[in-house]
This record gives structure tokens, C-alpha cells and sequence, in this order.
RNA sequence: GCCCACGUGGCUCAGGGGUAGAGCACUUCCUUGGUAAGGAAGGGGUCACCGGUUCAAAUCCGGUCGUGGGCUCCA
């Protein structure tokens, strides 16, 4: 393609290409296109980098414009509701000083600010009120750079003190660019919408107190989030998608489904009670079966140990803070938090030969974390907790072939439940044990592995833990949401800790490497997911409960034990309900509890030894032989289905 | 841990300085009813805990515990 020098390419979403001046703005661009994109106009995105409609184009590449229409135009409505939020307060409290906004991942933006005192939820409605009026009066965006020093005296000016010390911290060499929409003044890269009516809806959501720039030896500033959309309607979807996840949460659901509680006298400790332990135990033997398949032999180890383990391990030193202590006969012990030294003990309780390895030792061990008050939740982050957790004791030249075992595996669960994923190599962080060779070794086997797979991963630079990279594994559940849940990582470090030693073929004795292997993660978080994941309808072989059985009436209710026998025996959950209750009732509860298999007994099923089948999705099966859907719901449970 | 909000029977919530209310759930009785709530009666709470103010505290104040939302970076 001949190319003047002079000019950009740009090549638009439909193939086609064109060619403007340097310092052209996307605005000039939309333009020439239409009067009519011109002015619906959002936003623009170069190479995949959402730009400002007034940033002067510098290179050319892939290039869009965002109307309302386009979900990417979010972050630029949300963006601009930043400097809304920060003027209406400005406007309500002149004196309040401003720091920064910032637009989330979650359709949420906030702004922080210097204020005596805490924001009200009256604060937010005034605030929001206010910020109604400033939409009303649709201000253009008008994007203007300064020297640094212009920029610092015209804060200064303004008794910005904040926003003085954050253009320090802007990179020299970087423009630095402000905003003004009316009277607002702001410092800030953008991009934004090109009015204020282009933002639709805004709602504030909630104030909270956080350190200046996360440090928690800095002072408190007040932080505000709220949430902004082009239209009324994106607003209304946004409210009900936010009220669906809560009907699901499972902080709601478990105690409601009897599956689980808390209590007070022992904070973020769940007691499970028989159906979710029923649940819990299931996914344990679930793990259990597949990898005592695989050449896992499973482990027993002790709650309590003397602190200089913990010492030898490291934890001590790296990780005191998330530990519980307790004494006797005047010896330190620690509770376990995590199950790897105790398997470094078992390996050394014997010489080891390379004939010996890989050895693969699964435990299911109970551990303890003293997570800090503020941050536990549900069953997602609790102090008490099981991991499906293995290690892999091998040799280095094994190690590649045992991640790939691993990762294959985990696959294989979440292909179980139904869940998609994505893999994520982590490499060396910044604070980090080892030299780089054994890094670079380490990094080279898990992306060697990754490749086998053929699967696409992403790469988390900096991510990896201290003592060695990692494979992580991410989820989406059924409401979009991503959770981490398996991981893969490669220590050499515990091994080093605790002299590890195989002897090798030549006779002399070398380190193995240790493997660390989650699939599930932690088996309470997991229960938590798959509540919220399934909205507590469980796929059938973990339906604590599989199916209930309503007579008609009580005159049927020796028919309907009989059923209920029958599919006990044949190995299904079954229940009998022949309370006197109307069978509406009887259904409504039975629903309520997400038993998949509702059998509606009568005078008609009693004479042809069938049952009417009822689903929780609602579907009517109509009349089956007891045996058959005996047989059918075995089937089911020992494959682990998700179908009903 | 820090900021804010909240804590009334099993659940959802009303009330609010003068020694507690509703609906659902629970128990009993009536009803024997064919696919998401039949009717009646009854039992159940030291209003999270500790302390203070007051003639009087569930209510006001302080503290404690617990729960919820938030707290790296991305000006």
C-alpha cells in the first residue's frame, strides 16, 4: 500500500483505510465520515486503546468510533460522570479538596475527596440531585495540555493540594492534559464524552473512607462510587443484573437451603450441616476418585505443629500474620495453614530413590488462616478451610510432564461442572527467592507444558508467587462473573528449606523439585461458587436431596413409601413428604428447595407402579415406571451429569 | 486492621424514652385436597452483649462482638 509519510492510516472496522494529517482529532475523523456520527460521537478506540475525541492522532492503526450503542462507550460515560461527581461536590462544599476518580472493571466509577467527615447517604442524594442539574446544563469536554508547571500553578491556584502532589507523579515526558467542562476544572488523561447529555443516567452508590493512594499510612480521604450509562434503560439492567447476583448469593442461599451457618463464637468458620457437608464430602470423593486414578496417594497429617517447622518452612518469617498460635507444656505450635511441610516430613522420613518418583501425595487436611476482620466473606474468604491440595515430589526432567497431568486433570474437572476457563502463567515477581537460572528453568517448564496442552493462556507478568511461577486457572460462572479457583505452581524453594534429596542414577543425590496443586481450590469457596454459580439448583449428583415424593392425599401414603424405598434402594436420595399439606404446597416447598425430581403419586400411579415426574425447571415428564426413573437417576449420579 | 452502615422471635421487617408488633415458619385441630401458599387456634423475643444517662432505656450516649459495603495500581 503506497504510504505518504506525511500521513496516518487508519483502518476502519469495515476493511476500508484512510489516510489524515498528523494532529487530525478522531473528532475530525468522525467528521468527515457524517455530520451525524460526528455528533453521536463517544469516544474512539486506536489499536484496541480507548482515545479522547480531541487527542490529535500522532500514528495511525486500527481505528473505531463508540456511539451509546457501543458497550465499549461505558468507561468514557463513566469516566466524564467522574468530573460530574467531582463538581456537584465542589459545588455543595467549596472548601472540599479533590484527589482522583477512576473508572472500574465493574461499570463503576469513583472520586476521592479531603472532607472533615464521612459522606451520608443524605450527602449521596444531594450529590446525585446536583449532579442531575450539572448533566442538565451539557457542558462540551474541552481537553487542553500544560507545561508542568502551568499545571502545578493552576492547582496551586485553586487550593488543589491534592491533585499539586499527583502531577508529580506523572512520568516526566508524559502530556500532561486538562479537562474542563464548564466552571469543573480537572487534571486527567480522559477520554471523555464529547457533552454531558451524553450522559444518560447516574446513580451514586456508596461512600467509603480509604488511605490516600492505598496506604494505610496515609490520611483518609472519602471516596464516593456511583455508576453512570447512556441510557435510562442500560441503568435499569444494570439495577436488575445487580439484584439477580444478590438472590443468588450464596450468603443468602446456603442458610436458606440448611446447607451451612455461622455463629459468632467463631467468626468466618462455617459449621456445615448434613446437606452441605453432604456436598462438601462429594466433591472431596469427586477429587479423590480422579486422582488416586492418576498415581495420587492421599496423606493425613497433623492440625498442630511445633513453630520451628514453621520457622524451617518459612511461613514464619513470610507469613506470621495470617497464622493462629497456640501453646503446650511450654511449646510453641502453630496451626497449620497451609498442608506442604508436612509432606516435606513424610518425604524425609525415608531415602528416596529416582526410581521412587514422582511421588504424589493429595490431602484434604482442615488448615487455618487468620484472615484480618475486615476482609472475610461468606464462604469465599473464611479462616477455616480444605483445599483439594497435592504435591508433586519429582525430578526436574518429570516436572514438565507432570504440569501438563495436572492441568489436564483440572480441565477435566471444571469440564464436570460445566465451567469455561482460562489459564494464566505467572511469572518472577520483583521480591522473589532463587536465582534466575532456576527462573528461567521454572518458566521455561510450565510454558514447555502449556504448550503441549495447545491451549491459549495469558501471561501475568510479576504475578508468579515468591518461591516460584505458577498456572492459574479462571472460571466464568453462570452470571459472567470470573473466579480463580486451580492453580499449578513450581517451588524449588521447600525443597531447598527442607534438604530434600533423591538419589539419583548416577548415585548421587539431587533436589527434587515439589509441584504444588489446587483444582478445586479451597472446597469451601468452591460450595460458595457453585451455590451462586447454580442459584443453588445443583447439577443432580450433588442435589443433596435428588427426590421427594407427594401423595395425592394420605390415602396414598403407604403407595408413596413404597416408592420412596424403592429408589432408596436402588441408591438414589429420596424423601417422602406426606404432610398434611395440599400438593401445591407440598410442590411450592419442594421447589423452594431445588429438588430436581418432584413424584406426584395418586390413584392413577398407584395402579400402573408409576410416578409422575415434575422437575424443578418446571417441565412435566409425566408417567415413568418407579424402576426405570430409578435407573435413570442412578445413571445419572455416577456419570455426574448436569442433565435432570 | 481501617472508614461507613446495620444488629428487634427461625426468616423478612415495622415500631421507637413509659416494661414488645406483623407476615412467613413452627405446634395442634379441622380439611383428604392432582402440580408454586386451604382454614382455625396456639406457643415462641432479658429488642446482639457490657456499661452510662434517666423516676423509667429495645429506644439516648460510650464501649465490645458480629454482619454488610469499601480500602494495590490505573493522574
Amino acid at each position: 500500500m503506497p504510504e505518504s509519510p506525511q500521513l496516518l492510516p487508519l483502518e476502519l472496522p469495515d476493511g476500508s483505510v484512510t489516510e489524515v494529517a498528523p494532529g487530525t482529532t478522531p473528532l475530525a475523523v468522525a467528521a468527515g465520515i457524517g455530520p451525524g456520527l460526528a455528533r453521536a460521537a463517544i469516544g474512539a478506540e486506536l489499536d484496541g486503546r480507548a482515545i479522547d475525541l480531541r487527542l490529535p492522532l500522532t500514528e495511525g492503526g486500527r481505528f473505531r468510533l463508540f456511539t451509546a450503542r457501543d458497550p465499549e462507550s461505558g468507561d468514557f460515560i463513566r469516566h466524564s460522570a467522574e468530573h460530574v461527581l467531582a463538581d456537584a461536590v465542589k459545588r455543595l462544599w467549596p472548601d472540599v479538596e479533590i484527589d482522583v476518580g477512576r473508572v472500574d472493571h465493574s461499570e463503576k466509577f469513583q472520586y476521592d475527596f479531603r472532607f472533615e467527615r464521612a459522606f451520608t447517604p443524605e450527602d449521596l442524594e444531594q450529590i446525585e440531585a446536583k449532579m442531575r442539574e450539572i448533566l442538565a446544563e451539557d457542558h462540551p469536554f474541552e481537553r487542553q495540555e500544560l507545561e508542568r508547571e502551568a499545571a502545578a500553578e493552576l492547582f496551586r491556584g485553586m487550593g488543589e493540594s491534592l491533585k499539586v502532589e499527583r502531577l508529580a507523579d506523572i512520568p516526566e515526558g508524559e502530556p500532561i492534559s486538562i479537562f474542563r467542562d464548564g466552571d469543573f476544572t480537572d487534571l486527567c488523561r480522559g477520554p471523555h464524552v464529547q457533552r454531558l447529555s451524553q450522559i444518560g443516567a447516574v446513580k451514586l452508590l456508596e461512600a467509603s473512607g480509604v488511605y490516600w493512594k492505598g496506604d494505610d499510612r496515609n490520611e483518609m480521604l472519602q471516596r464516593i462510587y456511583g455508576t453512570a450509562f447512556a441510557t435510562a434503560d442500560e441503568m435499569k439492567a444494570y439495577e436488575e443484573q445487580f439484584e439477580a447476583a444478590r438472590a443468588r448469593d450464596h450468603r443468602k442461599l446456603g442458610p436458606e437451603l440448611d446447607l451451612f451457618s455461622f455463629d459468632p463464637l467463631a467468626p468466618a468458620m462455617p459449621f456445615f450441616h448434613p446437606k452441605g457437608a453432604f456436598i462438601y464430602n462429594e466433591l472431596v470423593d469427586f477429587v479423590r476418585e480422579l486422582q488416586n486414578g492418576r498415581g495420587y496417594g492421599e496423606v493425613v497429617t497433623p492440625q498442630i505443629l511445633d513453630i520451628d517447622l514453621w520457622h524451617a518452612s518459612g511461613h514464619y518469617d513470610y507469613y506470621r500474620e495470617g497464622m493462629f498460635f497456640t501453646e503446650a507444656e511450654d511449646k510453641s505450635m502453630a496451626v497449620k495453614p497451609m498442608n506442604c511441610p508436612t509432606h516435606c516430613l513424610i518425604y524425609k522420613t525415608r531415602l528416596r530413590s529416582y526410581r521412587d518418583l514422582p511421588i504424589r501425595y493429595g490431602d484434604f487436611g482442615r488448615l487455618h488462616r487468620y484472615e484480618k476482620s475486615g476482609v472475610t466473606s461468606g464462604l469465599t474468604r473464611v479462616r477455616s478451610f480444605a483445599q483439594d491440595d497435592a504435591h508433586v515430589f519429582c525430578t526436574p526432567e518429570q516436572s514438565e510432564d507432570e504440569v501438563l497431568a495436572a492441568v489436564e486433570m483440572i480441565r477435566e474437572i471444571y469440564d464436570t461442572f460445566g465451567f469455561d476457563d482460562q489459564l494464566e502463567l505467572s511469572t518472577r515477581p520483583e521480591k522473589r527467592l532463587g536465582s534466575d537460572e532456576l527462573w528461567d528453568r521454572a518458566e521455561a517448564t510450565l510454558e514447555a507444558a502449556l504448550a503441549r496442552t495447545g491451549l491459549d493462556y495469558d501471561v501475568n507478568e510479576g504475578d508468579g508467587a515468591f518461591y516460584g511461577p505458577k498456572v492459574d486457572f479462571q472460571i466464568r460462572d453462570a452470571i459472567g462473573r470470573s473466579w480463580q479457583l486451580g492453580t499449578v505452581q513450581l517451588d524449588f524453594q521447600m525443597p531447598e528449606r527442607f534438604g530434600l534429596q533423591y538419589i539419583g542414577a548416577d548415585g548421587a543425590e539431587h533436589q527434587p523439585v515439589m509441584i504444588h496443586r489446587a483444582m478445586l481450590g479451597s472446597i469451601e469457596r468452591f460450595i460458595g461458587i457453585l451455590i451462586e454459580h447454580t442459584a443453588g439448583a445443583f447439577p443432580l449428583w450433588l442435589a443433596p436431596v435428588q427426590a421427594v415424593v407427594l401423595p395425592v392425599s394420605e390415602k396414598f401414603g403407604e403407595y408413596a413409601a413404597g416408592v420412596r424405598d424403592r429408589l432408596v434402594e436402588a441408591g438414589a436420595r429420596a424423601e417422602l413428604d406426606g404432610r398434611n399439606e395440599k400438593l401445591g404446597y407440598r410442590i411450592r416447598e419442594a421447589q423452594l428447595a431445588k429438588v430436581p425430581y418432584m413424584l406426584v403419586v395418586g390413584a392413577k400411579e398407584e395402579e400402573a407402579g408409576t410416578v409422575a415426574v415434575r422437575l424443578r425447571t418446571g417441565e412435566d415428564r409425566g408417567p415413568q415406571p418407579t424402576d426405570a426413573l430409578a435407573e435413570h437417576i442412578g445413571k445419572l449420579t455416577r456419570t455426574r451429569s448436569l442433565e435432570l
